[in-house]
DNA sequence: TTTTATGCAAAAGCTTTGCACGCCC
DNA sequence: GGGCGTGCAAAGCTTTTGCATAAAA
């Protein structure tokens, strides 16, 4: 098994930027997450082991990464974005409106909507992250949560 | 040709809803932006006419709105979300990551997948709008904007 | 040694909330 | 007249930014 440290470095190196324990700990963070972690949510987990990080460094570095192209960045609607790795197993996410839910489902099953806007509006759509709103099975079964029944 | 006014005010008070000209204006300016406004572009229009009108306003009159389902909102990505009537004709967007260009697309479209999602998942996709993320055939053509070039 | 990233703190946006007054019913 | 909505202002949150220091190359 490879040292992910030894991968984010040499990740790093080849660009040209700089490989500082921040970074290394962000972009582990960000694999661990599968897409689902925010900004807020980064800086907590690394703070829980590393509290001198500073909530700044977490937004400069996600964007450096974001420009660089390490990172790409998903607003799922709540209010925060989310960040993943680009490269790793393209997934989308269903986000059910009603209770919050977030299902992955794999790539496949958005090919033939993505070839569609491409042959109809040369339109290409974002291979690595994709959210979709709506209701999950749960909530769909039962229309209105009436919060006083 | 009917005067909105009038639709707006009965879609209000059928549901027990006070009629206020605030929420008449609001209504009125969401329906004209065919969901491609925010909070703060809908205070704005308003505010061109009836100065006095204040954005908490504006705020908590969208909330209640949609709490009635008479309003849907979406997150574009940008940062804010966008407002639109339910019931106006289906439609979603496709937004390009790299200009902002906000292209909009039948509701035909994304039939097959909303199928597909159900069957699979039970996952009901919210039918009054959608938000594709991905890069405008402009953008397409060439890779990197290269501000500097 | 030079350049670049970080910690810190303050500022900037956007959105929410408490309160008193005024309008709607 | 009673109750809800609005204007106003202040507070809350998330994100951005300036500056001096610390760390990387």
């Amino acid at each position: 098994m490879v040292d992910p440290f030894v991968m984010y470095r040499e990740v790093l190196a080849l660009r040209g930027m700089r490989v500082t324990p921040q970074r290394l700990m962000i972009l582990q963070v960000i694999d661990e997450g599968h897409g689902h972690l925010t900004a807020d949510q980064i800086g907590d987990r690394i703070r829980a082991k590393f509290p001198a990080i500073h909530q700044g460094t977490i937004y400069r570095t996600l964007e450096v990464l974001r420009e660089a192209g390490l990172v790409s960045e998903t607003h799922l609607g709540d209010r925060s974005a989310v960040y993943e790795l680009v490269g790793s197993h393209p997934h989308h996410h269903l986000v059910c409106d009603n209770c919050g839910q977030v299902i992955e489902i794999g790539d496949a099953m958005l090919a033939p909507l993505r070839a569609a806007l491409f042959n109809q509006f040369g339109f290409r759509a974002r291979t690595e992250h994709f959210a979709i709103f709506g209701l999950c099975a749960d909530c769909a079964r039962q229309p209105e949560p009436t919060p006083g029944a």
